[in-house]
Formats: structure tokens, sequence, C-alpha cells
DNA sequence: CAGTGAGCGAGCTTCCGCTTGACTT
């Protein structure tokens, strides 16, 4: 009789097992096992938000063949990941397959040696934290199951609101706005071109009379030309000379939130599409010895690295760059969020030694870009800091009563470190040699507009990095979160692939922000996991934590719908003018999407149809007229059908996907 | 399979977090 293990990967269960050995068969739950029914809401308010369980039928495979594997089995052990969520799986493990005295065992790294310590040691499921997750996932489905109805009714169909994708969507919406009311504003800066020795630089105006200029001290071209003219040809006088040495620490190793931002900058690559890469690392590639798995899991909030990786990745970098860039003892990380739920390592290498040049063969071009950053971010942060040096000329100018100072910048890397494998731009730039005291007259002084730039629109790095620095969403949800606000019709990419909000996006974020403002208020997640710490630490009650959000919530969303109508709520005003009256048009909703109608209707019943076309991708022409494009359409009932864009000049449509 | 706003009413849409499938016409 074998030992039954379960977790939640299938690639960990393999590795597992073969650390195990024959006595033990180690299966993958593959996730949750059990949730809240689809379609309806699956909480029994009146019995204390008591929740109802199914089994999706994506499950029921696997729980058929765990309860074949138990019958076989001398005991079953519960060895999900150490956190909220992998309690609950656990505890749901232990109902479904009805297991007297379950016994549940965590390690944090995926050793021979971790795995048969917590095999000696294993613990009863904790009630207290199953609860807490219970909480978090009932309060999301209180507030998703009766928010998006709420939208049916005064917008239209289809529409949806969360927790975690309403404050996204928020983020989005707001900071569009910002860039609508955004006032540029122009300023002039000043610049000397000084040569010595055959060596050009340059020196900015910073300061006058010992004060440091503001940005906008010069906020007119005549005051900038009229400090050139009066400092033409005057002398310039060395008047300090600041060196110093800076230190610069490499980043940490990866984790999904900064993996995903920093395949976006570097990459250009989506979070969705880092992630299925990612996975496909994870998973393992067959290289000549095998197949073999070439990074750590990817869904992770932890800096932690296992002792053994640490020691290899010390050696690696003692043998291939030399004592003097590897770092004593190894460093270690932690993460900055209070948040964070230990079960996983940082997503790292999982053999040093598999440097990126050795194994580019077995991967593909994209496969090999993450590894790349995957492998030197991790070899990188176990380097030596970089040393730079930093001179500071400054340069005095009189004129008048008035002393004006000039600053020029140079550094030079003493010691590159890290800088090695994981270049930063640093401007290396050598200051020709002065001395205090010292006269220099400038070749020429210049000076130039600025404006200010109004905040960027955001993309997936900034908009992980923002929702993360809140607690919003996890690392497995940060990818998602992104395709539901556009399966949703809430946003668009630009051509920078960029998001901005369509007019359902923001009339359904204006909605919520005004209607219902303690949802999409950034902090309510943060305020949740309070309360959610404390019934994992058994100072509250489940009911208790959930009464107090429900009770206040549902008699709001009585009011609101009762209250406002759909006339009110669902009709945006645009400033184009009707061509048969005048008056101005609106957008309306219908079942079959917008369309621009006479905000003088009745009276008036102009409407024109808003082209929004969903092309099918890659774009291909119309097979009939081959002048319009295929577009997706879909008919009264929902269903997806193909058809042209010229319509109704030209008739073709289809239910086959064209080839 | 090609239209849109009222009202009738059946049946449907929807959340967040764990995890990777794929009944092959």
């Amino acid at each position: 009789m074998k030992n039954l293990v379960i977790v939640e990967s299938p690639t960990k269960a393999r590795t597992i097992s073969h650390f195990l050995g024959n006595d033990f068969l180690v299966i993958s739950s593959y996730g949750h096992i059990r949730d809240l029914p689809k379609s309806k809401l699956g909480v029994d308010i009146e019995k204390n938000f008591q929740p109802i369980y199914v089994i999706p039928p994506k499950a029921r495979k696997i729980i058929k063949e765990l309860k074949e594997k138990k019958k076989e089995s001398q005991k079953v052990i519960l060895a999900c990941d150490e956190d909220r969520e992998g309690e609950a799986i656990a505890w749901h493990l232990a109902e479904v397959l009805n297991l007297q005295k379950p016994e549940r065992i965590v390690f944090h790294e995926i050793t021979k040696k971790a795995i048969l310590e917590a095999l000696k040691k294993p613990r009863a499921i904790d009630f207290n934290l199953v609860k807490a997750q219970q909480a978090r996932r009932v309060l999301d489905r209180l507030v998703g199951y009766k928010l998006s109805p709420f939208l049916w009714h005064k917008i239209t169909r289809g529409l949806s609101a969360g927790r975690v994708q309403s404050a996204a969507l928020r983020l989005i919406v707001e900071r569009e706005k910002e860039i609508k009311e955004f006032k540029p504003r122009d300023y002039w800066t000043i610049e000397a071109l000084l040569e010595k020795e055959k060596k050009e630089f340059k020196a900015i105006l910073f300061a006058k009379n010992g004060k440091k200029l503001e940005k906008f001290f010069l906020n007119t071209e005549k005051k900038a030309k009229e400090i050139v003219n009066l400092l033409k040809e005057k002398p310039f006088f060395v008047s300090q000379i600041e060196e110093k040495e800076i230190t610069k620490n490499p980043l940490p190793p990866f984790k999904t939130s900064t993996l995903q931002q920093e395949a976006w900058r570097e990459l250009r690559f989506s979070s969705k599409k880092t992630m299925l890469i990612a996975q496909h690392l994870y998973e393992g590639k067959n290289l000549a010895k095998g197949r073999q798995g070439l990074i750590t899991y990817m869904r992770t909030d932890s800096l932690n690295i296992s002792p053994l990786a640490l020691k290899e990745c010390q050696l690696f970098i003692e043998g291939n760059f030399g004592k003097n860039y590897s770092v004593e003892g190894g460093r270690k990380f932690k993460s900055k969020e209070k948040l964070t739920q230990e079960a996983h390592e940082a997503i790292r290498p999982t053999e040093i030694n598999l440097t990126p040049e050795k194994i580019k063969n077995y991967l593909d071009k994209d496969e090999y870009k993450l590894y790349d950053l995957i492998w030197r971010r991790f070899v990188a942060s176990q380097m030596k800091e970089a040393k730079i040096k930093k001179i500071n000329l400054l340069f005095e100018v009189e004129a008048g009563k008035d002393k004006y100072l000039f600053k020029a910048s140079g550094s030079r890397i003493l010691f590159d470190g890290f800088l090695k494998i994981w270049p930063q731009k640093i401007d290396e730039f050598a200051l020709p040699e002065l001395k205090k005291g010292e006269e220099i007259t400038p070749k020429e002084i210049i000076f130039s507009k600025h404006s200010t730039q109004p905040p960027s629109r955001y993309n997936d790095a900034s908009l992980v990095k923002t929702l993360e620095s809140y607690g919003i969403g996890r690392p497995s949800t940060y990818a998602p979160i992104i395709s539901v606000l556009q399966e949703r019709g809430y946003v668009k990419r630009d051509s920078k692939f960029n998001f901005y909000p369509n007019e359902i996006g923001i009339l359904v974020s204006d909605i919520l922000s005004k209607h219902f403002p303690e949802i999409v208020d950034y902090q309510f997640t943060a305020k949740m996991e309070d309360d959610l710490d404390k019934i994992a630490q058994g100072k509250l009650s489940y009911s208790d934590v959930l009464r107090s959000f429900w009770l206040p919530f549902a008699k709001n969303l009585a009011e609101k719908e009762k209250n406002l109508s759909k006339e009110e709520l669902s009709i945006i005003k645009t400033e184009k003018k009707c061509p048969l009256c005048g008056s101005n048009l609106v957008i309306r909703f219908s079942k079959f999407g917008k369309f621009l109608a006479c905000s003088n209707f009745p009276k008036c019943s102009y409407k024109e149809n808003i082209k929004e076309e969903e092309f099918l991708e890659p774009k291909m022409k119309c097979p009939q007229c081959q002048e319009g494009w295929v577009i997706i359409k879909r008919t009264k009932k929902g269903r997806i059908f193909y058809g042209c864009s010229r319509y109704p000049q030209c008739q073709w449509a289809s239910w086959q996907k064209p080839k």
C-alpha cells in the first residue's frame, strides 16, 4: 500500500514523486476542486452566509481519480501550498475524499530534504485560515453577483463589476481624465557649452545667488533670452568640485508582478504572453539529457531563495566572474508588501549552470528571451554591488549684483559588479581636469524650451505595478484582470499598446464611483485583508465580517435599484449634432450593442450605427467582394458569425470561420 | 445572418483565485 500525496500543480507532483520513490504516489489536484455554483449566488445569506459548494465539471475527472487512488492507499497527505487558498484546497479535498483525520504538510522549497522533514511533522487543517478564504470567496461573490446584475438592469446585458476589476477599471478611467484635463506648462533651461583641452562638455544653469532655481523660474522665452545675453562672453570660474562614490545595488530576483513589468519594458510582452511562456519554461523542455523544468514556479509574490540555489549561484559567479563579484553568504530579499503569502520561492532558473546560451537551441525565440531575462536577473541579484564615481563641477558667473551657478556632471564606473550582466544606463562621461578657481569662457550659451508632459496611459507593466501596490489582485490574476477588462469592452489598447477606456468603461466606472464608492475605493481590498487576517487569527468571526459588509451594501443596492432610472444612467451625451433636427446626439445601448440616436426622441427618430468593428485576426478581405474586411458579429441570441464590413452593400456572411 | 428606443417574459449574462486542459467534427 502506498501513501497518496496531493499537491496543486502537476509539475510539482512530478518533481516530488521523483524525490519520494515508490512508497508514495503524488497526484495534482489542479488547483481548486470545489467552488460556488456558476449560475447561482451560492450563498445562504440568511444562514450566516453559508457557502454552497459544487464540483465544477472540470474537476470531476480528477476527483474520480483521487477517490480511486485513495482506496488503494494507506493514508492521504495533503501537501497544498502554504497560504489561504492552499489551506482551503486541502479542506475541500478532505471533505470530498471524506478523510477522517486529514494529514496536512507544508514545505517552502521543493527539495528532498525539505519534503522528508515536512512528512515527519504533519498537522491538522487550520480551520480559521479556511474560514478566512471562504470569507474572501463569498465577499467577492456577493460583490460580483449583485453589482453585475445591477449594471444589466441599468445599462445593458453582459456587463460586470467586481472588487478587483472595477478598481482596475477606475485606475484606467481616472488616468484618462487626468490626461484630458492636463494643461502643459512651458519652461526654459539654459546651458553653457564649454571646452577644455579639446574636450567639449555642457553645464546647466541651476542656481542664482545661492538659491536653487525652481522648475518654472524661466517661464517665458524673453526671460531666458535676457539671461543668455547677460551671461554672454562672461568668464566662468570653477567654484567647487564635488566628488562622491555611489553604490548601486542589484534588483531582487523576479516575482510574478516584476517579471510581467520587466518583460513588458524590455521585450514588449503582454502580461498574458509572459505568463504563457513562463508556464512553458516551468513545465520544462526536452534538453540533451532529458526533460527538465527550467524555472521555479511563476505565480508567486515571494522573494525567498532556497539555500541550495543560493550556494550554487555563488559558486557560479565565483567560477565565471571571479571571487570579487560574489557576495559573502549570498543576498536575501524580502517582499515589501505585507500581504505576501510565502508559499513559493522567487522566480529563478532551476539550474544556474544552464546558461541562456547553453540551451538556446532547445528554446524558441520568445522562450529564450524570457529565460535570459529570468536567468540574468537572478544571477545579478547575487552579484556584488556596482561602484560609481560621480563628479560635479560647479561654475560661478557674475553679472552685475547677481551670481549664477552652472553645474556639469560626469560619472565613471569604478567597479561594474552586477552591471556586468544586468546593464543599466549609466552615462559614463569623463569631465576634463579642472582646478578650483580656474577660469573658462563658454563657447556658447544656449536656451531650450520644454513642456511638462501629461501622465502616460497605463500599460501592462504600470497597471500591474499599481494594482500590486494597493494589494489588489494576486499573482495568478494579474493577467486575467487585463483580459476581462478588454473582453467586456471597457478598455482598448492604443497604437502603442497602452490602455484607454471606451465610453462604456467610463460610464460603468463613473456609476460605480458615484453610487458604490466603497467598493471601488483603492483601499477596499487592504481593509478586507485586515479583516481576513483577523479571521485567520481567530479574533473575528466569519459571519460578523460578512454581515458588517453586507448589511450596508445590500441596503444601498436596493435603494439604487429602486431610485435610479435606466434612462438617466445609461444614456451618454455627445457633442455631435443630429442632421435632421440639430439636437445633440446621444449614445444608447440595445441588445445589439450601442448606437447613436437623437436626444429629441421620440419626436425625432434619427439614428445611426456606431461602427466598432471587431476584425478577424489576422485581418482578412471579404471572400465575396474582396473590398471589405471580415468582421466578427453576433446574432440576437449571441451566436457568433462572420460578415463583411461593407454590409449592407455586400451581403456576405458565414457561420464558419473563413480560411 | 443584418438590427437597435415601450412592454410582455423566458433564459441568459456576472465574481476572484487556485490550476492547466483540448469530447476532435
